[in-house]
DNA sequence: AAAAAACCCTTGAAATTGCAACGTTTCCAT
DNA sequence: ATGGAAACGTTGCAATTTCAAGGGTTTTTT
């Protein structure tokens, strides 16, 4: 008997296709706004949660530290976001939203929220958390189990 | 009242992180075959369907034309699949598997499947299928609705 | 039948991203 | 206390991916 494969019920594939479709189009959504997907990730998660380091933006976002690096460097230089140096560990910052960026960040959230709710659309709000769920949960299996 | 916004429940960004968590993941997997995540996605694509041209393959991978294009060249290098001059029309050209082609993809597929299978471990099989209908009709609404 | 438009694929150049190495600072075991 | 290991962030380099433009072919329009 030969062996199948479908790509279309692969789960990793059916999520790289959402994500990066989604990414995309919320890509030219913050386009007006000059801002870039990784930007705005970066201004939300400080929007709600100041005085991360770089380094607790990397697991929050899933971004390397690389990345995030040069990331700050572009917000920095728009004065969306501060480098406060740490007083206890010399080699970190935290880093915070401006008043700018804070402004920013509220005025993008609203369409935020509408741009996933139109991606959900047609799910009911137990549908939508069961979603959320498996991603955190698939998320957490790649991260834990052994594989081989 | 502050408008909040939690990144960890955003379903665009829980859709990225798990897509690209079990890529990496799953692209380590490849090493040993020498292949890569998008060699492979091509690969198993002409598995289940021969002679797919290269704008086909691109509407079922969601990648673009132009990296496929590359792609394509790589594993044409690689003898794993061929080129063959469409009759009908001289601009197109039908991929096909090379029979050592099919060979290292049958034999990744099983791989390919237990690694699935740890992805969604601990999901039910009905829940499993769940999982991939949302993603599916997720897709589906980025690519009709029009985004306010 | 000729011109215009649309289509298929490739290519060049730029942007994005990841990996590895580095300098500095802190932690820990001796 | 001190030397080695680990952690924080930055940078250089390479690989990947995209965007825009182009060459050649087919289809549509006039």
């Amino acid at each position: 008997m030969r062996i199948s494969y479908s790509l279309e019920k692969a789960v990793p594939f059916l999520l790289a296709r959402a994500g990066i479709s989604m990414g995309k189009r919320f890509a030219t959504q913050l386009l007006p706004f000059n801002m870039s997907l990784i930007e705005w990730r970066v201004c939300v998660s400080l929007y709600e949660l100041q005085n991360s380091t770089l380094g607790e933006l990397a697991e929050k976002t899933s971004y390397e530290t690389s990345t995030l690096s040069r990331t700050i460097n572009g917000l920095t230089k728009k004065k969306l976001i501060a480098r406060v140096q740490s007083k206890f560990d010399r080699r970190s910052f935290a880093l915070k939203l401006t008043p700018k960026g804070r402004v920013l960040t509220a005025k993008i959230i609203p369409l935020a929220k509408e741009y996933e709710n139109s991606a959900i659309a047609n799910f009911s709000a137990k549908e939508a958390d069961q979603l959320r769920a498996m991603l955190s949960k698939v998320y957490e299996n790649m991260n834990s189990h052994s594989i081989g």
